[in-house]
DNA sequence: CCGCTTCAGTGACTAGGTCACACAGTGGCG
DNA sequence: CGCCACTGTGTGACCTAGTCACTGAAGCGG
C-alpha cells in the first residue's frame, strides 16, 4: 500500500477489489495553504478525498461577509463537491486550503463505477452526506436562533482545543461565525472585562475556560 | 401499473427489474394534513417517497421560533430521512404534512439492495441530495446575510404563485422565514403603506407584484 | 527611524428580535 | 341577539446585532 493511504480511513473499509479499483483510477494532487480550491459558480469534475490537511468551506456574501459552513479533514470528502458532481450544478460555496493539502481525485466515470461495484464505498459516501447535512442543519439553527456571545464562546473553545492560548484575529473569528469584526471585538472585550480571556494583537489567552463552556452550553 | 405511480417521476427512470423490486418491497402509507411525520430526536426506519401532497421540514428553536428548511413535494424524497437512515443518527429536524399525503416507504434493507442493483435509483437518490444541499446552502446565505424585507417579498411572491391574493397569517410567514411575528407585521404594514399589498385578517392581496419582485431580486 | 499595512477600539446609527399589552374580528353558544 | 373565548394584528419600549466612519496602536520592511 502506498504512503498516503495510511490516514485514509475508507480504504480499511473497502474490499481488496474496490481498493485496487480506487487506487488505479484516481490521481494524486496537492496544493499549498491558502489555495482556493473551488469558488462559487465553478464546475466540478472529480470526486475528492482529502488525504492530509484541512479545507474550509465557506459562503461569501455580497457585502464581503463570510461564514464557515464546515471543514473537511484528513480522510474525509467534500460533499459540496459530490453534490455538484451528481446534480450537475456548479459549486455554490467556496473551498480554501487552510493547510497544505494532499488529496486524491477520482474522475466522475470511475466514481460512478465504484459506487456501482462497492457497497462499502456507497456506505462511506452516504455516511459523509448524512453527517454533513446534520452539520448544516445545526448551523442553520445556530445562525437563526443562536446568540452571538454563545457561538463565539463555543468557537474559542473549539479553536483552542485545550490549549490556553490561540492565534487568530477578530476578523477570522467573525468570518468563522458569519458575523462582523466589530461585533466580535466588542464581545471579546466584554469577555476580557469579565476576566475570562486576555486579548493581544493577533492572539488571545483563555483564562477561564469553564466560564466560556458554561456560556456556550446554555 | 398501480394508481399511485402516476405522479412518481422516478419510476419512469428505473428499469423494469428495479421498478418491480421497488414496488414489491415498499408499502403504502398515508396521513391527514397537519400530521407530524417525524420530529427532532426520533429514529428513522425507512426510505420515504412522497407520492402525493406536501411536507414542510422545519427547525424549531428553544424559544419556539421556527424556520422552514425546505418542502418535499410529489415525486420527491426527504433527504433528512435518508441522511439519518445512512448515518444511523436520529432526525435533527421536524416534518409536518401540509396537505393530506400519500407516501411509499421502503425499509432499509430493501433500500440498500436497490441502491446496489439500480444505477438509475442511485442517480435519483444522489440528485435529490445534491439539490437539497444547494437549497440548504442558499438558505444559510439568506439567513446570514439577507435582509428580512427582501426575503419576505420573495416569500409572498412564491406563495401567491401568480394569484392576486393569498390566505396566510403573519405568524405563518414568520415561521417560514425564521423571523418573529411582530417583525413580519411591521414589514407588511410598510408594504401596505407603499401600496404594494392590502392587508386583511388571515389573508392579503398583492397589488403591485412588480415592486415586490424588484425588492426581492435585489 | 519612518512610513506602510494590518489589527483593534469606539461612537452613532440602523435593522431586527423580544416583551408586554391593547384591541379587533370571528365563531360558538346560551 | 348578546356574551365570551380565541385567534390574529397593531404598537411602543427596549435590547441585540450589524453597519459606517473614523481613530489609533502594533508590527515590519527599508
Amino acid at each position: 500500500m502506498s504512503d498516503w493511504t495510511r490516514d485514509f480511513a475508507i480504504l480499511d473499509a473497502l474490499d481488496e477489489a474496490s481498493r485496487t479499483q480506487l487506487l488505479a483510477h484516481s490521481h494524486a494532487m496537492q496544493a499549498p495553504a491558502g489555495t482556493v480550491l473551488f469558488r462559487e459558480g465553478s464546475p466540478c469534475q472529480a470526486y475528492l478525498f482529502l488525504l492530509q490537511g484541512q479545507i474550509r468551506v465557506q459562503k461569501v456574501g455580497e457585502n464581503g461577509r463570510e461564514i464557515t459552513l464546515y471543514r473537511v479533514e484528513s480522510g474525509q470528502t467534500c460533499i459540496v463537491t459530490t453534490a455538484c458532481l451528481m446534480s450537475g450544478n456548479d459549486y455554490d460555496a467556496e473551498g480554501v486550503a487552510e493547510t497544505a493539502i494532499h488529496a486524491q481525485a477520482l474522475p466522475i466515470p470511475a466514481f460512478r463505477q465504484l459506487l456501482a461495484d462497492s457497497a462499502s464505498f456507497r456506505d462511506f459516501v452516504f455516511r459523509a452526506y448524512g453527517s454533513r447535512i446534520a452539520d448544516l442543519l445545526l448551523l442553520i439553527e445556530e445562525v437563526s436562533f443562536g446568540r452571538i456571545d454563545q457561538r463565539l464562546a463555543a468557537c474559542l473553545l473549539q479553536r483552542a482545543r485545550g490549549q490556553a492560548a490561540l492565534s487568530t484575529t477578530h476578523q477570522e473569528l467573525a468570518a468563522e461565525l458569519g458575523s462582523a469584526r466589530e461585533v466580535i471585538s466588542r464581545q471579546l472585550k466584554e469577555f476580557e472585562r469579565r476576566g475570562w480571556i486576555r486579548l493581544g494583537r493577533g492572539q488571545l489567552q483563555l483564562l477561564d475556560a469553564g466560564a466560556l463552556q458554561q456560556l456556550a452550553g446554555k
